[in-house]
RNA sequence: GCGGGCGUAGCUCAGUGGUAGAGCAUCACGUUGCCAACGUGAGGGUCGAGGGUUCAAGUCCCUUCGCCCGCUCCA
């Protein structure tokens, strides 16, 4: 037979394709498009039985470092151990949460921003300033299109009011706006009323210095066709506002069988918050003291403008998130502790090398309550160069339970008897505070995606063309069993294996045993499929009790005893 | 949201108006002696969906859904 292929490690890596690594993905059962048959859903994937047993591992070794065994039992900055309790709260709950977290406000309208001075409002609120045209032989009535708004044309200058009334006081007030649009002295000349277009339009006419015009709302075409001509209400530059966007991206429904405006509820868009509006609860019941962490893992939901890239903008997506509540003196120890230590994380289940990236962020890429934030991105393929968020670790202040706090009107603050000045009977007196917060949040899809995209390895010089080289601690298949041939005991050798391997190691992944067709194509199929090891009985192990142990990355393979094989697969995969 | 491309078997694809195809994969039987061997046989498609033009549509037209790429966006 041929001989055994050696891994082409001396070829330099070939560009991963991401249209390859779907394939496989569809082909062997990682992932499928959601509602396949009726001509697939935008934006929701469904894991196959590969897939999901990959995912179901990447989100029990996160569970087992992060709830059962924080940071493998690392002491954190404090000295202490790492404290963390698990929490598994709704999806839905009730929508005066996504009111405190802001999550709900302005989301129903299309809103713009002002890219400077990070303010938001309603685009329809915008309201403009305009000159007469030049030559308006046709009257008013030529500026009336559809829809009540002034058909093309582009503001002077602009400001931020619910009516034209209260547009024309602020711009008539405001003689920094009106000189830098060009005018002075703006004051009122008439109202006029048209009903070209079968509408009434009023028009609140002025007449400046040296010019006439007339205030009305801005044209959303020409917000969202030309925003760089359009002045900023607030700085009074053109090209300060960004196109109206729609921010709804919260999927709405209606709890009860009724279904009126009175029953909308949310799906909630991020875990995180289940966790906050429990930290009094959690705190009162378990005797946890801070600093510790609440742990939680679960679906959310964003309605997102453009899913795209495979799997990672998804409208249903799984996060498994951290809320570690600390003392505001020792939050920033914290945040580099956790941000360090979830680096390390990523890396140790196979994202090493120079495909992962912490990237901290700039000082106005925050948001306005976090101090400090970082990124662990990924290089995918369809971001490379760049990188791709997996997890933020965000120092969030004390902002989410104080929000909580002022919407409930419930005390969300924490009694800290190992704080305060001594007292006189040698007992500190205790400190009242909202507790500052640390949020490690992962994308558990992303983090598969992620997995998928680093174990896929083209190789030529394999009869497969392609490895997944899984960390075997998340390869979803641990390992496989081969009689060499279908004859002569064998099957029955490698049955009796391939049963003791399962009574160990199937409740963390599966164990295959095949007898069908070449053993090559076999092993094939496993390099396809990720798995680590492959386990060959030959005519060997019927007198010597021995079988050969194929290394899936190094393709060599070395002779072990049947009773070392267990302990073999045990080692590997991080057992001790 | 805008522009471009694509959609035929599980996968990769051919098929420019006239009987739905190939390779690989899958299954069965035989063979088998460490990297997708071989032989024989089998199953698998309303050509993404809907509508239209035509004697006749996978092929031409319209609509729609999905995916990919670029811009935009990512609270």
């Amino acid at each position: 037979m041929a001989e055994t292929p050696q891994p082409s490690a001396a070829l330099p890596a070939p560009p991963k394709s991401m249209d390859e690594i779907m394939s496989l993905c569809k082909r062997r059962g990682f992932v499928f498009q959601a509602s396949e048959i009726y001509g697939g859903i935008n934006g929701f994937w469904d894991y196959g039985p590969l897939g999901a047993q990959l995912k179901k591992n990447l989100r029990d070794a996160w569970w087992d470092d992060v709830v059962m065994m924080p940071c493998w039992g690392r002491k954190g900055p404090t000295g202490d151990a790492v404290r963390t309790v698990p929490l598994d709260s709704c999806i839905i709950q009730n929508p005066k949460v996504w009111v405190a977290s802001g999550h709900v406000a302005g989301f129903n309208d299309p809103m713009v921003d002002d890219k400077e001075t990070k303010q938001r409002f309603r685009a329809d609120h915008l309201q403009g300033l305009f000159g007469l045209l030049q030559q308006d032989t046709h009257g008013l009535a030529r500026l009336v299109p559809t829809g009540g708004y002034i058909d093309g044309r582009t503001p002077v200058a602009t400001v931020v009011a619910s009516s034209q009334h209260e547009a024309f006081d602020l711009l008539s007030g405001d003689r920094k706006l009106q000189k830098a649009a060009g005018y002075s002295n703006l004051r009122y000349s008439s109202q006029s009323q048209m009903n070209e277009t079968g509408g009434v339009h009023v028009f609140f006419e002025f007449r400046g210095q040296d010019a006439e015009g007339y205030v009305y709302g801005v044209d959303p075409e020409v917000m969202r066709n030309s925003p760089e001509q359009v002045p900023s209400p607030f700085t009074g530059k053109p090209g300060g506002l960004t196109a109206p966007r729609q921010f709804n991206l919260m999927f709405k429904t209606y709890i009860g069988a009724t279904a009126t405006e009175d029953d909308i509820a949310y799906l909630r868009p991020e875990t995180a918050q289940g966790i906050f509006i429990h930290f009094k609860n959690v705190v009162d019941t378990t005797r946890v003291r801070i600093p510790f962490g609440i742990a939680q893992t679960g679906k959310a939901f964003r309605n997102e403008v453009t899913p795209r890239n495979f799997t990672f903008r998804s409208r249903e997506f799984e996060q498994m998130e951290i809320e570690f509540f600390c003392h505001e003196s020792e939050a920033m120890a914290w945040y580099a502790f956790w941000r360090d230590w979830r680096m390390e994380w990523w890396r140790s289940i196979g994202l090493g090398g120079g495909n992962l990236i912490l990237r901290e962020h700039e000082r106005d890429e925050l948001a306005h309550y976090s101090k400090a934030t970082s990124d662990i991105e990924y290089r995918f393929p369809f971001t490379a160069p760049g990188y791709g968020e997996l997890e933020g670790i965000a120092y969030r202040g004390c902002y989410d339970l104080q929000q909580h706090q002022e919407h409930s009107r419930v005390r969300l603050d924490y009694f800290d008897t190992e704080r305060g000045e001594i007292g006189p009977n040698g007992q500190p007196k205790g400190e009242r505070y909202l507790p500052h917060v640390i949020e490690p949040s992962a994308g558990l899809d992303r983090g598969v995606l992620a997995l998928l995209c680093e174990a896929f390895t083209p190789d030529p010089a394999r009869p497969s063309g392609v490895v997944m080289k899984f960390h075997p601690r998340v390869a979803p298949i641990k390992a496989a069993v081969f009689p060499l041939v279908n004859k002569d005991g064998m099957p029955e050798v490698a049955d009796r294996l391939a049963a003791d391997l399962s009574k160990r190691f199937a409740r963390r992944g599966f164990i295959e045993s095949d007898a069908k067709q070449s053993i090559g194509k076999r092993y094939a199929r496993m390099d396809e499929a990720g798995c680590p090891f492959c386990f060959t009985v030959d005519g060997d192990s019927l007198t010597a009790h021995t079988v050969t142990v194929r290394d899936r990355d190094t393709l060599s393979q070395e002779r072990i005893a049947i009773d070392k094989v267990c302990d073999y697969v045990g080692e590997r995969l991080g057992e001790g």
